[in-house]
DNA sequence: CTATTTGAACTGACTGGTCAGTTTAGTTAG
DNA sequence: CTAACTAAACTGACCAGTCAGTTCAAATAG
């Protein structure tokens, strides 16, 4: 029920059923990050998917737990990225179309803040609509997916957390600023920065984001001139 | 049709007019913040402000430029308090509500931006509805409110880009750092950082929040001991 | 190899209800 | 006196969820 390992599923699961899930998690996640979750008919979503509106009920039961496990699909996705970023090299799954970052990122914990930082402006610039349903429903409350984004929410903010640990093990820092503010900061500046970009300043680099991101973790350690020999 | 001085718009027009229309603000802002534009009916407004439906009509034509007019509403009074953080007290205002900061900020630029990022962070718990309204509608395109927000989003960053340029006249700044992009990471960091706060982390402080938004500023200027003599 | 059965996956018309916006005849307050 | 507001009924569009019926690939039988 809450996070099974993806391989499993996929492999048991008809292949039928797999890809008529996934063609609806991606229309679902078209129309919903342009119009909302209230915005959005089944019926749209079935059309768009080019299937009927029954096959939605048959798979998901109502509109409420599409959205649900679509979430939980980017969520995903997401964290396989900035994971991926600062590990080394998993075995056993296929990183086929993430870059290896290993290589620039084995060194400094800031590079690796970098490294993650720039995939998940990345991921935000390939998938918009998760991005904007992600703000729209996250701090609202009382919510249908309340208990959902909770969870997501700290799987994701302790992947942020566990880079952000090796910054502060590896470099004097300000300890006068608190870690979960701190990773709160980054992990919606993230969203934030990503999703302006889109809407509003389309001219703006990846780099530019990146950097502007990164100027509160250059601000967070303390000016020492290298912290390693 | 923009923006008309609103002290003029509000002593020309009748006391129960702009009565009741204050209460269809409040009551508007609570429920749209909780379920979202779509998610709100007008007669649920019309009910929550103790006005009848026809009212609502009467006063904004239609539930769309009612939720357009409580956006500008919005922004009207963030500006003001951010602007009030910075500015010497303006002449002719009635400042009564907001504390008077001048003392604390007519010197160091830094000193100056702090206290901008708290007044920031003190609207979002005061309105969090507002604040949720507009990370809700702000990247949704195409949107009924592109318009309006396309201006206000432009409006509070020149407020915000004129306190990042005192910093940069005042400090010797890390120049890769694109303005504009610091400048999104900021203003999105008040929403978020705030909206955090009072969903998932009530217990966390306003200086905490304040101290993490502002490490990206202290990385955004290079390190000297201190510009000022 | 062909015929039959099975059941998961899928279809789409239909239902019951909701909601934005309108209208109208009357009331209230400045 | 009149602009602002009330109360309630009404329209027409829209929509989540249901369900009886259809499809088809794989299993089983002959």
């Amino acid at each position: 029920m809450t996070a099974e390992p993806a391989g499993a599923v996929k492999t048991l699961r008809p292949a039928r059923t797999t890809a008529t899930r996934q063609k609806l998690f991606d229309a679902s996640m078209e129309l919903i990050g342009e119009r909302g979750a209230a915005g959005v008919t089944v019926d749209e979503i079935a059309a768009a998917a080019g299937v009927s509106k029954g096959t939605v009920y048959y798979n998901f039961g109502s509109k409420s737990e599409l959205i649900a496990q679509l979430l939980r699909h980017g969520v995903d996705i997401l964290k396989a990225r900035l994971q991926a970023s600062t590990e080394p090299g998993s075995p056993g799954q296929d990183a086929g179309e993430v870059r290896d970052m290993t290589a620039a990122t084995s060194g400094d914990p800031l590079l690796a803040m970098e490294a993650m930082i720039g995939q998940a402006l990345d991921f935000m610039a390939e998938y918009p609509s998760f991005a904007r349903l992600w703000v729209s429903e996250n701090w609202r409350t009382p919510s249908e997916w309340q208990g959902t984004f909770a969870v997501l929410r700290g799987e994701l903010l302790a992947v942020i957390g566990a880079a952000v640990e090796k910054v502060a093990l590896a470099y004097p820092v300000d300890s006068t600023v608190s870690r979960g503010s701190l990773e709160t900061a980054i992990f919606g500046a993230c969203f934030v920065v990503g999703l302006d970009r889109q809407t509003y300043n389309p001219e703006r680099t990846r780099d530019q984001s990146v950097a502007a991101i990164m100027a509160s973790m250059r601000g967070y350690v303390l000016q020492q001139p290298d912290p390693r020999g």
